[in-house]
DNA sequence: TGAAAACTCTAGTAAAACTATAGACTATAT
DNA sequence: ATATAGTCTATAGTTTTACTAGAGTTTTCA
């Protein structure tokens, strides 16, 4: 399932992209016209923020806003930024790689063999949709 | 995340495919050879049985054993009964759809696009995939 | 027939993750 | 100055996950 955190962040993202001449748009806007908790909204686009996805400005006037044009913004990034590894399991994961502790070869296992093609046709996805794709 | 449940299935299920004659494995020694806890295989072995993928026999040389040849067994059969629905989101779902509360209108979300494309490539990837292909 | 082997089922629980909220703090614009 | 708006830390409630316990039932075979 994806996590709320995700959906509300792709929502805010979307949202910011339609904005004209890159302007701060509050959190509070954003909140009330994507109907999201704004506190909860509130650490998503921090985080958003610290991974280099969006620029804030503080004071009055300020607000959140789009640090690169939609086209630049790759699926890749957000997913990874907001829902973590890609991979369902972590011994598929190209960036979150991590061996299991039951199985003893990699090579030979069954969920691994699964998981790689599945890992594979998302990530193939992802590469191929920008922001600007999902507007 | 794949769930250890839906991994131990895969992982049960894989070994039953290989025995001879389709004769019945105990519990325990597909726990043992698969490095699982046997009470938690129990559970998940129950429910690949009550949906169709497993028979069982009871008493002395009893157990477990597939009730149909690998190469019919469908890896999205099999991963709607563990994991649950394919889709990442209740929206996009064939199975399992839902409406979000929020989002007023389906076809304008950009969730929704993006999950569309991404259901449609993992259900490729299952629908390709028979348990005889994990072998 | 009876006892051991093996599956069935219900219930419960500890830990982790997720979702959300509260409140104090800091920076900025005017 | 002061109102505005983002930042940060902490925490609380809920749900899911991953297991465990234990009693019960069915089957087989001597």
């Amino acid at each position: 399932m994806l996590s709320k955190k995700t959906k509300y962040g792709l929502k805010a993202l979307t949202f910011l992209a339609k904005v004209k001449n890159r302007e701060p748009i509050q959190i509070a806007e954003i909140a009330k016209h994507e109907n999201i908790s704004q506190k909860f909204l509130e650490s998503i686009l921090l985080t958003l923020r610290r991974n280099g996805l969006l620029g804030s400005k503080k004071g009055k006037g300020g607000g959140y806003y789009l640090i690169k044009e939609p086209e630049d913004i790759l699926m890749t990034t957000v997913m990874r930024v907001l829902e973590g590894p890609i991979a369902m399991v972590p011994c598929v994961s190209l960036n979150f790689y991590e061996k299991c502790d039951d199985c003893p070869d990699e090579e030979e296992c069954s969920v691994h063999k699964l998981m790689l093609q599945v890992r594979d046709s998302a990530l193939d996805v992802y590469r191929n949709n920008t922001l600007a794709d999902l507007l």
